[in-house]
DNA sequence: GTAATAGTGTCTTTCAGACAATATCGA
DNA sequence: TCGATATTGTCTGAAAGACACTATTAC
């Protein structure tokens, strides 16, 4: 019976690579960046590219992907990861079929170490609007998709703690949020809000510099929670 | 070249079969309902089930979920098509591994007519809270979160559109918002909301019983456009 | 006291939501 | 004129968005 089953997949749907990218997401500098990989091998050698990689047996899509994002950042946690769509068809990779799952992962700047996985001979972030015109397979039309659904999620979850550490100050949190979305805030109304909504509760002061020290805030729950932020 | 990619496929990821399963939403008698199809083989025979099949070599995802739709409804167009999610992992299909790509289509009950598949002896229309408990594979998980996902898009667009024909009065699409989100709405709030949104236009008369007239309306375009309409 | 950042309050306008009476048609 | 459905407007409360000054610290 299971023979009769995968002779019969092999011959109606053929061989199929199926494959998980995940398109990793930071704030640094005040600034969104995305890690991209140089391809090592062809096909496309030597452009940038989504990181991502084959599914190995016995795995589901979701484990091939948290393996990419460990391989390639080394995070241990922490993380946000999301399944954004497949992209499917014969003519993505010139080598044959490949079903590709998107994942979007949003990871803490100071909780990884970039690091090139086996594919690639070299990793790095690219803030958002600074990104190389040609990239590999689809992986322009796939960034632009994930883009929009991280903008999406930061307006409407609490996501945002993805981006920060434990403590952090209101303003800089602000800042992830004037980051992905690409425009500035009103401090004050930002404060009104976020601090209605309850997602943060406040804690200790902060060691500063030659100013008035900051309160220090944390996320109620660093799970993701539906939140009309803005 | 070609034939060491697929050996290097096989040998790592294995024999993967790739589905579309398509949730089909109509609105029928004031009511939401869901199409399902009883099994006609192992495994699950007998149960009832998403409709779907496997995908065919040069086909995409979408092409394959498309193909079963109409194999099902006999659509031809004037629907909506949307992604879902991928659901993976080894343990999902007795036969081995199985990637399910999950579609949600929205049809207008009359344009169409009902049939049996390949896989099905029988298929139904079921009432969202008539549901058999028990469905075949996962499916029942996969409802749920289209069913999810169609409340949101029900009041952040203009979906509302692939349930009703050209020429609707707005009190049928009060009934379409109405039963998708299982509550009543207040008539004279529903519409200032519509008619502010401009998603709607109005157009002639329509013939009636024995009772005021109600006009028609159209939708201004039948393609998604983000709204918030409630 | 100065430089630097943190923190706070009011006003206006818009919109969601509650609520009930009148209009028009066929019979 | 009755039965049935269509159509319309007002009020209230909540929240978004515009806007500028005071507070606290290190030096």
């Amino acid at each position: 019976m299971r023979q009769s089953f995968e002779q019969h997949i092999l011959a109606t749907q053929g061989v199929v690579g199926i494959t998980a990218d995940v398109i990793i997401f930071t704030v640094k500098d005040g600034k969104l960046h995305v890690l991209l990989v140089r391809r090592a091998h062809e096909p496309y050698q030597g452009r940038w590219a989504i990181p991502g990689g084959f599914m190995d047996k016995g795995e589901t899509l979701e484990e091939t992907a948290r393996r990419e994002l460990e391989e390639e950042t080394g995070v241990r946690g922490g993380f946000y990861l999301e399944q954004l769509f497949t992209f499917s068809g014969p003519a993505r990779d010139p080598r044959g079929p490949v079903n590709s799952t998107a994942y979007f992962a949003l990871v803490n700047e100071v909780s990884i170490t970039v690091r090139a996985g086996d594919d690639a001979k070299e990793a790095a972030w690219f803030p958002v609007n600074e990104i190389p015109r040609l990239l590999a397979f689809d992986h322009g039309k796939i960034l632009v998709y994930a883009l929009q659904r991280l903008r999406w999620k930061i307006e409407y979850t609490n996501v945002a703690w993805s981006f920060l550490p434990e403590h952090f100050p209101l303003a800089e949190l602000q800042s992830v949020y004037e980051a992905i979305l690409g425009r500035t805030l009103d401090k004050r109304n930002f404060r009104k809000k976020i601090l209605q909504l309850g997602i943060v509760v406040s804690t200790q002061k902060r060691l500063s510099g030659q100013h008035r020290p900051a309160q220090l805030f944390r996320f109620k729950t660093r799970e993701l929670q539906v939140a009309e932020v803005l």
